[in-house]
DNA sequence: CAAAGAAATGTTACCGGTAACATACACACG
DNA sequence: CGTGTGTATGTTACCGGTAACATTTCTTTG
């Protein structure tokens, strides 16, 4: 309706005192004479007046904003981890603001400028591209870093010069190859995910070292990871399942994550393998689809939201430059895809 | 590193020049002489400045960010509409503000006073509970509206004063009646979505309507909707198949969406049911994961990217208190949960 | 070579808050 | 009745940009 914002002043002007009254009635303070303190929240509620927080943040040099560098908003993962940290953000008064760079583009000049020229309270840095073989992203993250403290949620990294928080498979890795081969599984691939990629790597280690430990034969082609996505799930399998011969076929996937595991279940049931029965098949994340999947998916359960609610208090009670590394156990869900029956416990 | 931001003022300083001509150059001013250009530049870059857009927003009165308003990102339909939204918006100079607020949540002057104070070009709000039974939501609709353009991404509704963007499923549902009809099936059900949401209710009168044209048996009981998300799915069709005498029970689904679908699946196959050949299942919204579930899932696309794309065109271009509706087609994917095999074509 | 005109740069005020400081007024007390 | 001590309120400057206007410094030309 009104052309312009009402303003402090207009309210200040209506109310017949000045703006600094008008401050002091919205910041409650105690040395305002009881008849102006209501004839002031009156004409504010009148009007639906609420004091702009850009000035407020210019004056006070801190925009309580808190910027969300991630590859997509679509991958259900990031999703979770979004949705927990704008819901602690929030809670202590800062709000989030989105920022999406698709992994594939490069990042300009112009990107870190409307980065820094936001004046955030800090970033995070959400995605498996955190990666040193790219310096535009170096780039980013080493000048975004002397103007706000960053956190990264990434794969394993050596240290950044910020703060680092990544989930530890480790443990969940080796409980999935240990369960498989109780099972009776000799014969394991993994899937997904891609050559580069720091946590493929980290996982890669885990699930070599477990078959090594029980003297199972290590995957042939290993290293082919090939995607995140169901396509890629598609992919690999239909790749180890006509190109290797039968005696080499896997009867164990572990996928990159969920949706790799999703595609590699689509694949399996076009192909006429029955999962678990002929293959079994883990993902990873946990996401919300997996005990829907047929057969129910058994996966990696990241703590996601306590990771993204986590992550926003250590960004808040972060300074500039710091460094740390923070990491999350995570922990094997079993469900039917791996062999299990509902009701089955793991014996690993 | 630095304590503070470095400012306008501390380039022009370093250049021997005032901060009018700083801004020259940040605006590729023609009346800066060559030498000064390249002098302020270099100091600029050294410094990795960019001029603070919380004090571009104070002085011009336009902060260039959307607020994105919505029940929660973690609902891929929405997930779909914000990245696709965040990519036209930014390609347009402009920013998402996230801002969830849980379904359930009673909206508090506080929240409207945090929404109008962040002085928005514009809003969106999105979701399927705007409700004009809840007197919060209709409070915060009405005193944003005083302030921003507000564009809802909702279900079908009248007049609500401002830009009104939403699916018409009509002849998708229409088209998947018949469809359904054509292989045979009598006996049809929706399940999921809210008794009192618009949408549930405006799919369910071309639903009813249609099955009428075919002069085929309205379904029992039918108003108990149940939900949106897979448990919903799956307790329907718990109620459908057991609380039915079997001559009655439906042998055709027509999801809320398709995470409800996802949930019927499960449940039907946990039953013991095949589909499609016992019972056919159809969502809503096409999401990823349609073509992976067991059978792949018919569903009805949205075009929901375009409908993020288009609505901050719509966004960007619109004033307070615009007042518009618009209507994006959808159309039915036939895949295999519905009888169809692949390769199979809609003959409807 | 001076005046006119263009080109380059500087000065100022404002955007909307807020905090520090300044001031005005009431009442109590010696 | 002057002075002191609060209490209630007003004034001012600043946060970091930018646009309008003012001013200085060149060119150009009669």
């Amino acid at each position: 309706m009104s052309l312009k914002n009402v303003t402090i002043y207009d309210i200040a002007r209506e109310a017949g005192v000045s703006a600094a009254t008008v401050t002091r009635v919205l910041k409650n303070s105690p040395s305002v004479k009881d008849a102006t303190r209501e004839k002031v929240r009156k004409i504010i509620d009148v009007h639906g007046y609420a004091p702009s927080s850009v000035a407020q943040d210019l004056g006070s040099g801190n925009t309580k904003t808190i910027g969300m560098i991630l590859p997509s908003i679509r991958n259900p993962y990031y999703a979770d981890l979004v949705s927990a940290a704008d819901a602690e953000a929030r809670a202590r008064g800062y709000s989030l603001w989105l920022y999406q760079i698709p992994q594939e583009e490069k990042i300009t000049a112009g990107v870190v400028g409307n980065l820094i020229a936001r004046r955030l309270s800090g970033a995070f840095f959400i995605g498996s591209f955190v990666d040193v073989d790219r310096p535009d992203l170096r780039l980013l993250l080493d000048k975004l870093g002397k103007y706000m403290p960053i956190v990264a949620i990434c794969p394993p990294r050596e240290n950044l010069g910020f703060i680092c928080m990544y989930h530890n498979l480790d443990g969940a890795v080796r409980q999935a190859v240990r369960h498989l081969n109780l099972l009776g599984h000799r014969r394991f691939a993994m899937i997904g995910g891609a050559e580069h990629l720091e946590d493929s790597g980290a996982r890669a280690l885990s699930f070599l070292d477990e078959l090594r430990i029980l003297d199972l034969p290590a995957p042939p082609e290993y290293g082919h990871l090939g995607g995140g996505d169901p396509s890629a799930g598609q992919q690999e399998v239909l790749r180890l399942m006509t190109r290797l011969p039968k005696e080499q076929r896997p009867t164990a996937l572990l996928c990159y994550n969920d949706l790799v595991a999703l595609g590699a279940l689509h694949q399996l049931r076009q192909m006429g393998l029955r999962v678990p029965e002929d293959v079994a098949v883990i993902g990873c994340d946990n996401q919300f689809f997996c005990p829907f999947t047929a057969p129910p998916l058994t996966s990696i359960d990241m703590q996601t939201e306590e990771h993204g609610r986590s992550a926003v208090r250590e960004l808040l009670s972060a300074s500039k430059n710091q460094s740390a590394t923070i990491v999350r156990d995570a922990s094997l869900i079993i469900r039917e895809s791996c062999g299990a029956k509902l009701g089955w416990q793991d014996r690993g």
